[in-house]
RNA sequence: GUGUUCGUAGCUCAGCUGGAUAGAGCAACGGCCUUCUAAGCCGUGGGUCGGGGGUUCGAAUCCCUUCGAGCACGCCA
C-alpha cells in the first residue's frame, strides 16, 4: 500500500495540474495546526512566485478542482495560501480496511532485501555487563528490529571483546592463584578436563583484581603481556584456559541479553580474525597503501574535503603488535568474505566517531569493502545520573547492568502492589515486564545520538511520554477485547466503519500514518520515530476511550466497528513495542 | 589549538529537507470514578527557540558571527 500522505498528495498534485500547474507543488504534510486542519499544502506559496500570482488565487483555484473529491471532506484555501485539508471519514475507514488486509499493515518490501550486518553488544568477555553496555544493546536490538520489518535480512553480532590483554590478565592471575593446574604445566599432553577451573563469579573479580595489581606492579604486568602474547601464539593450556574463559562468560552473557530481550546471530569476536590479520597486512603493504610512520604502520585516510587534519589510520603499532583497529579491519574483511552485506551498521558509543571514520576510510582505501557496501556509524551519546553526569553507583563506581536492572524491577513491583491486589507470583512477572518497558523506553525515546538523563522515577512512572503508559494503553484494549468475547462477540468479524467522532476520527488518523512512520524509522535508523509514534496513538485512544463507552454500546454495527477499531490499535501497538524490544502483559 | 555535537518553558525532551498562534511530559493549580483498568482523561498558568547579523514574502529550522557546554583528536579499546 502506498503511505496515506502519498495517496493524498497524489489527489493533491492531480488538483494542481487541472488547474494548470505544477504538480510538483501539490505535496501534502500532516497539519501543524490541528485546529483547523488535518493535512496541509504548502504549494500555493511556493508557486506564487513562478507563476507571478497571488498564493490565495492560486490556492482559490486548486480547490476548486477539489470540489467533489471522494478524498477529501473539506477542503479550505486560507490566507496567505494554505490549503487546508480534512479528509473524508469514507476514504479513511476505506484506507485502514487496506491496512488491516494486509501484511504488516499493508508496508511494502523493498524490491531486493539488503543483507545488513550490524555491530552492537560489544561486551568484553570476563567482565560483567555494565551501564555502558546497555545503550548498544538496547538501540541496536531496535534497529534490527526495524530492519527486518522493513524486509531486510538482518545479522545481529556481538562482537565481543574476547582477545587482547585483559585475557593474559586473567590467565596470569590464575596462575598466581592455582599454579598447579595443569594448563601451566608446559609438559602435559593429555586432554585438558571439561570442567572450567572457575566459575563466573571468580572471573569476574579475577579481572579487577589483575587489571589493578598490573597498573602498581610492571614485573606482573609483564607476564601478563607475555601470558597474552602465548595465547596468541597458541600455547595449548593457555588456549585451553582461554576457551574454558570464553564459555564460562559466554554463558552468562547470554542469560543477561536473555532477560533484556536482546539476542544475536552470531557471537563472533575479536579472536575469531587474529589468524586473518598477518594475510591482510600483506596485501596492504603490497598494494602499496602503507608506510611507516614514527615506528608504526599507518595508512593514509585524509581526503581534500576534509576540515580537520584526519590521523593516519594505525595498522601495527611500532613493536609490530596489532591493535584495535587491525582487529576492527580484518572484522570488515571477514564479514565481507564470508557474508557479502550491502551494510554494516556499527551501533557504538559516539565517541568514537573519528576511530571509525578512519576505519572506515582505511577499509575502503584498502579495498577491504566493495565501493557498493555501506559502512554506517551510529553513534549513541551517554547514559547519565540525575545531575546530568555519566551514571554511577552511589559510591561512585561503575554500575553493573544486572543492579540496575534489579532496582527498576522492585521499583515497578513497590508500585504494581500498591495499585493492585495481584498474586505475588503475577506481580513479579509484571514488574519485570513492566521494567523493562520502562528502561527501553526511557532510552529509545531519546535521539541516540544525544546523551540523556537516566530517571528511574521518570521512567517508571506511567504518567507522560513512559513504557508503562504505553503498556498501561494496551493493557486497557486487551481488557477491553476480552470483555466483548467474553460476552459472545466475534473480533473476526468486525468490521471498520467510518467514524463518526472527533476522538475516533482522531485515532484513526493516527493509525494511518503506521506505514509512513516505518519508512521513515527505517531510513533514518530512529528508534525514537516509533516511540513518538506510540505515544501518539496512546494518547488518540485514551482520549477516544474517555469519550465512548464501547461496550455498554446498544447501536451493535457501531460497537463492532469500534472493536474493530480497538483490534488494529492494538496489533499497530504490539507490533511497534516489538519492534522497540519489549512486550505488554495481559494485566497490570 | 583544531574539529565536532549541542544550547527551545522551572525540569526532561520533541519539532530542524523554512510556512499560520513554537509542541509534549513532569512539576504547580483547578475539574472528572454507581458504568469498558483513575497506572487514566479534561482544563489553567508558564517560552526574547543562548546573543547579534544575514538570506527569504516567511527562519527555532538555512548562512555568517559571537558567547556557553559536552566530546574527540597515532601506538587504549
Amino acid at each position: 500500500m502506498k503511505k496515506i500522505l502519498e495517496v493524498i498528495s497524489e489527489e493533491m498534485k492531480k488538483a494542481f495540474q487541472s488547474a494548470g500547474y505544477d504538480g510538483e507543488l501539490g505535496k501534502v504534510t500532516a497539519s501543524n495546526r490541528p485546529d483547523l486542519c488535518e493535512y496541509q499544502c504548502n504549494g500555493a506559496m511556493a508557486g506564487a512566485k513562478r507563476y507571478k500570482k497571488a498564493p490565495m488565487m492560486i490556492a482559490q483555484d486548486v480547490a476548486k478542482e477539489l470540489e467533489g473529491s471522494g478524498v477529501f471532506e473539506e477542503v479550505g484555501a486560507v490566507p496567505p495560501g494554505f490549503l487546508n485539508l480534512k479528509i473524508s471519514p469514507e476514504f479513511l475507514k476505506e484506507y485502514l480496511d487496506g491496512m488491516s488486509k494486509s501484511d504488516k499493515f499493508g508496508l511494502e518490501m523493498p524490491e531486493k532485501a539488503k543483507r545488513i550486518m550490524l555491530d552492537y553488544g560489544g561486551p568484553n568477555v570476563a567482565k560483567p555487563l555494565h551501564v555502558g553496555h546497555l545503550r548498544s544493546a538496547i538501540i541496536g536490538e531496535s534497529v534490527k528490529r526495524i530492519a527486518r520489518y522493513a524486509g531486510h535480512e538482518v545479522i545481529g553480532d556481538i562482537h565481543l571483546g574476547d582477545w587482547g590483554l585483559q585475557m593474559g590478565l586473567i590467565i596470569t592471575e590464575l596462575q598466581e592463584r592455582k599454579p598447579e593446574l595443569v594448563y601451566f604445566d608446559d609438559s602435559f599432553t593429555g586432554e585438558y578436563p571439561e570442567e572450567a577451573p572457575f566459575t563466573i563469579a571468580e572471573l569476574e573479580e579475577i579481572y579487577p583484581t589483575a587489571s589493578g595489581k598490573s597498573k602498581e606492579d610492571s614485573a606482573y604486568k609483564e607476564k601478563a603481556m607475555d601470558a597474552t602474547f602465548k595465547l596468541q601464539n597458541g600455547v595449548r593450556g593457555y588456549r585451553a584456559l582461554w576457551n574454558h574463559i570464553i564459555r564460562v562468560s559466554v554463558a552468562d552473557l547470554k542469560k543477561n541479553y536473555d532477560k533484556l530481550n536482546v539476542e544475536f546471530d552470531l557471537w563472533k569476536g575479536e579472536s575469531d580474525v587474529h589468524d586473518l590479520i598477518p594475510q591482510m597486512v600483506e596485501e596492504m603493504k603490497a598494494g602499496g597503501h602503507t608506510y611507516i610512520s614514527e615506528g608504526a604502520l599507518v595508512v593514509d585516510v585524509k581526503e581534500e574535503t576534509d576540515t580537520k587534519e584526519i590521523p593516519p589510520c594505525m595498522i601495527l603499532k611500532s613493536d609490530g603488535a596489532s591493535l584495535y583497529n587491525t582487529t576492527d579491519l580484518a572484522t570488515i574483511k571477514e564479514r565481507m568474505e564470508k557474508y557479502h552485506p550491502d551494510e554494516i551498521i556499527y551501533v557504538v558509543d559516539k565517541r568514537q566517531e573519528l576511530y571509525f571514520e578512519q576505519v572506515f576510510r582505511c577499509a575502503r582505501k584498502t579495498g577491504l569493502v566493495s565501493p557498493e557496501t555501506k559502512l554506517k556509524f551510529l553513534g549513541f551519546g551517554t547514559m547519565n545520573g540525575k545531575d546530568g553526569k555519566p551514571f554511577k553507583t552511589r559510591e561512585g563506581g561503575v554500575m553493573r547492568l544486572e543492579y540496575l536492572i534489579n532496582e527498576i524491577n522492585e521499583v515497578m513491583y513497590g508500585k504494581i502492589i500498591q495499585n493492585r491486589s495481584v498474586p505475588e507470583e503475577e506481580a513479579r512477572q509484571t514488574a519485570q515486564v513492566v521494567a523493562l518497558s520502562a528502561v527501553k523506553y526511557g532510552d529509545l525515546s531519546n535521539q541516540a545520538s544525544k546523551d540523556y538523563i537516566f530517571d528511574i522515577e521518570r521512567f517508571t512512572s506511567s504518567e507522560g511520554d513512559t513504557g508503562p503508559y504505553i503498556l498501561y494503553t494496551l493493557v486497557r484494549i486487551k481488557s477491553i477485547l476480552s470483555k466483548y468475547k467474553e460476552a459472545g462477540g466475534r473480533l473476526e468479524a468486525a468490521a471498520l466503519r467510518p467514524a463518526c467522532s472527533e476522538p475516533e476520527k482522531a485515532l484513526m488518523l493516527e493509525l494511518a500514518g503506521f506505514i509512513g512512520m516505518i519508512e521513515n524509522a527505517y531510513e533514518e535508523i530512529a528508534p525514537h520515530k516509533v516511540c513518538a509514534y506510540i505515544y501518539d496513538i496512546a494518547n488518540a485512544f485514551n482520549r477516544f476511550y474517555h469519550e465512548t463507552k464501547i461496550l455498554a454500546e446498544e447501536d451493535e454495527a457501531k460497537k463492532e466497528g469500534w472493536i474493530a477499531l480497538l483490534l488494529l490499535a492494538k496489533d499497530i501497538l504490539e507490533t511497534c513495542i516489538d519492534l522497540l524490544g519489549f512486550s505488554a502483559p495481559e494485566r497490570m
